[in-house]
DNA sequence: CACTAATCGAGACGGTACGTCTCGTCTTCGC
DNA sequence: GCGAAGACGAGACGTACCGTCTCGATTAGTG
């Protein structure tokens, strides 16, 4: 019954397959189409040594997809605060567009019905960029670059919810060179300056 | 084969108990959970009967949801533009939160790989909403009150995006009494005003 | 409820396009592949007025069958008996192996789960049939041309149950040159006769 | 597709239950009555496991019957050829008017409509008993006991077909203690011997 | 000749079973 | 004991017909 397996044991040749052949099928199909059995064919190994190291399939798509998205989730700090938040954007858009977007896209769709999916991609991805560009922005209201009467976490949801609004609901297009613009009408606010 | 049925004579009564089936069970096991079998078996109606009318689960889910949610859909118009935002927003937020919430969370997720699905969300859920509230900010902008060179399409996306974030993503709760900071945060900008 | 329909108000019209699509339909696709749906469908006529009218579709075959094989119930009687007998053979034959076999063969088979069919196949078929020989069979008992120590219904059996037992297990063809052969068979035993 | 199961792999236990649930329910119900849906729930199977090993209910049931009425199958050899035929009839009328009889009814009412069936009822059934009658009618026509001039195949015809007949056609009840009676009908012949 | 039934064509309805698909677990070997 | 292979129990899928039902629109025979 649920015996947990040796790690020690475990082939590497076989999570690289794994992984790989997740990512692959992923790319080429989107995510829902994916299914355990493809990606256990695919990779030459038995369902259960999927089963076995992961709980869902969910589980193995975000692994691949956090290998090969390390990058992305490097946070400049040029010392500009408004350079380095549109490079992260830039970045986060390019994913979401790129081959591994479709991964992704499926990943937040699947988390919506599957809370524990939920809390590992919070805990994993968006608690951890959420948390250091939190920071950033506290140490800019510090500087009195920025108000201090809004909570640095709701300024990140300002900034970033447009860009997975877009990417999610589709109404239009999710464009790189949008990045700076939008920071900048976040910053300054939809009012007139005078 | 795929014959075409006559609207004259479906039963009104069939329609009512599938569409009620469908809410019941989407708000109590969620959206993912919910299968045609079931629906048809609750609402005491054949498979048939459902697929006669509906091509998929989601076109009835999205059916019973448009149905209970047409006050969300009211865009007001008092004058106070930012009254009228914050009503709308509250409104917006009080469905996602409410027993509906569960059933357009799935919606929006099986969007994700559902071409079909995710163009009848935008077609007849999104796109008359930002359409209508489009018009409103550019009357504002006509008014001076906003600025002129950020789109107004963008303008929405910069107001609902920070909601459909905490919403879809879950990092911090959704809460209607949120609102009106969120617009006001929208409208002057995190950067301090002088 | 379960109204009984008024005869004097019947369509003649409906009943011949019904029995003829039937039997197109059994002698085309086989008793079994006919639905009543199809047949509705093919004669132009509602499901309802075929239900009103039988009570199943072996009814409706069973009476389209019963109309176009009026001359194989015929016995005749020339006074030779073995020639009247081949002759009924043949004319039996000639039915199973037609056209309307199948349909006749169909029947046979959704007898053997339905008591009422049976029932009614022996009553309206073989029943009168059967009695009709053994009539004549008894007058050639009581000249002394046959034994008296068999009865005679069982003697029926003995020249017809070949016929079927060929017909429906098909181990070898059932051809109507066989007929005379087959009587002599039955009338003068297996063994030789000195 | 259609992928080949490796009988290696085969489950012994669930081939039992479904054999068992299949003649469970058809000599209850009747042949016709039996669903694969019914035999794997009563089995506590799968539905794919039914049909990943016999193509229909029909296959399912007739290896299930092959499996019980092995006994039925020998052919007797004391050298009284009336001897054995006679107990050979009698187990076969036994057969059929016993529990297994149900099925074996079906099988035969369905084998009308699936030519498939009908060539496994004969490849399986019919005709090694047919050959294995035939030699031994074979025999007693070399010994001068049955006539030359009759095909040992229409003998073995002769002899069986009432029976089948009186079982399929049901104008008089197939009893055990008529098989010696119309074996020596059969011998002897229905005109009377000098 | 209008009236008034009941039958008619049509087809939607509540059901049942079909045969297929995919899920996550269990079983059987070879290494 | 891991890994490849794949059979297994479970159960939803979307389709085909069943036999019943509800519609108007003919279509009789009756007053």
């Amino acid at each position: 019954m649920g015996r947990t397996p040796n790690p020690d044991l475990r082939s590497a040749r076989a999570r690289r397959a794994i992984l790989d052949a997740a990512v692959e099928l992923g790319t080429r199909d989107g995510y829902a189409q994916v299914t355990v059995e493809a990606i256990a064919a695919r990779a030459g190994v038995g369902k259960q040594t999927i089963y076995r190291w992961w709980p869902r399939k969910s589980a193995v798509l975000l692994e691949a997809l956090n290998e090969r998205s390390g990058p992305a989730a490097e946070v400049p700090d040029t010392g500009d605060l408004a350079a380095d938040l549109g490079r992260q954007l830039r970045m986060v858009i390019g994913l979401l567009n790129g081959d591994l977007g479709l991964i992704w896209r499926g990943l937040l769709a699947d988390a919506q019905s599957d809370a524990c999916l939920a809390q590992e991609l919070r805990d994993n991805f968006f608690t951890p960029r959420l948390r250091r560009w939190r920071d950033r922005l506290e140490t800019a209201v510090a500087a009195g670059e920025l108000r201090a009467d809004v909570p640095s976490a709701t300024m990140v949801e300002l900034l970033f919810g447009p860009v997975y609004y877009r990417y999610l609901i589709g109404t239009s297009p999710l464009d790189a060179d949008d990045a700076e613009a939008l920071i900048e009408q976040i910053f300054n606010g939809l009012r007139p300056r005078p």
